[in-house]
DNA sequence: AAATTTAGTTTCGACTCGCTACCATATCCT
DNA sequence: AGGATATGGTAGCGAGTCGAAACTAAATTT
């Protein structure tokens, strides 16, 4: 090994801290800062329910006066765009434009994700899950927790066989049906199904 | 898995933006920012060598005006202390005071090392090996090269069965003689041996 | 000895971020 | 129904960070 820590612990905090820095300091492509890549990223993968300043906030753990203020820049530059919420008159919902998700193929992060598939693919998706459950014990010790996607959620309820041809995937909370490709994306009302607690046993994957 | 990206590649590169984002946001324990603890955690782990103004902005990618800001603060603090360099008039060697030690023994990024420590021994080494070598990657793009320990160093001479009592271990690009315990320190002009280039195929640990 | 390089500092300006106060709409509780 | 409270979002202030550029002084090169 190149550089040997006293332990493996600290060397893999170092290096977190080390690449996560990496990650922000040199993120200023397009004119964008670190804070709104990571706000692209966040509208990039978050659904329907979670794509607005509160819940950015939450996911990003800043105050949402500050994501405010994030948000409001991307929405000047032509990033974001405001529609207005279905059920709620104080809030909107933010998508990207067109744009945006151009701009998204040359993210400076991209590098991160090109770094990472240079390893072998056994070896990156060990990676993954071993962030994974140290992302969840940081979090837990912050009383925050990690945005999930629908399928593991507890609030999702898939009906198989439907008669009628709508959709068979439903959300409890939101009363409303989702579609496949959306089960995928990163929810704010996240709530970890019981089926899936293994993730939080380290025997995941 | 609680969250599943699109792939393992982006997911990694996801993980480590946002434990990197929780590591530095919120590094405010005892009045110090997140950049002052990054120069803490750099002047505990660097070499005699290496404890320099230059050194901690070149470790940290940053500017040595900047860098120079925030150890200044350091100084003024009594966490770091100036003594005169031995050869070079114009610079000058930072050591830790017993205080800054004190310190990082509760420093906030501890959470991350025990984070990493409820993993099973073995999936945080390959944690390690896997981080590590992500971050030589995204070093190499920036033109930048990660620190090493004189141990691997192309530098590194050590004579076995000195019979003058004098220490085996001897650095011929500063033409000084190392204890044993300077070995595992990161050094600046560190330069991979070529018995250590297998650390870059990916077969490391 | 002059020119160049290197170590470090200073100053300035752009920008970020969190905090507080604030407005408007929803929801809760008798 | 109606007042209290909670929630989504914004505005503005102020502390602080960071990088760029200009600068000093010492070392090195030519």
């Amino acid at each position: 090994m190149l550089e040997q820590s006293s332990s493996p612990q600290r060397a893999v905090a170092e290096l977190v801290e080390q690449l996560g820095h990496c990650a922000c300091s040199d993120a200023f492509g397009a004119g964008l800062n670190p804070a709104q890549w990571s706000a692209l990223r966040y509208f990039e993968r978050a659904n329907r329910f979670s794509r607005t300043v509160s819940a950015f906030a939450e996911y990003h753990g800043t105050t949402r006066g500050t994501a405010s203020q994030t948000i409001r820049v991307l929405v000047k530059k032509g990033y974001l765009r405001r529609l207005p919420a279905l059920h709620d008159q104080r809030s909107f919902r933010l998508d990207l434009t067109e744009r945006a998700q151009q701009e998204l193929g040359s993210d400076p992060f991209s590098e991160f994700v090109s770094a990472a598939g240079t390893l072998p693919p056994e070896q990156c998706s060990a990676l993954a899950r071993g962030l994974r459950a140290m992302l969840e014990q940081v979090l837990e010790k912050r009383a925050r927790r990690p945005f999930g996607v629908c399928t593991t959620c507890e609030h999702l309820r898939t009906l198989d066989g439907q008669s009628d041809g709508g959709c068979g995937h439903h959300c409890r909370l939101q009363g409303e049906t989702l579609a496949e490709q959306e089960l995928g994306r990163i929810c704010v009302d996240h709530c970890c199904r019981k089926s899936h607690l293994t993730a939080r046993t380290g025997n995941i994957g």
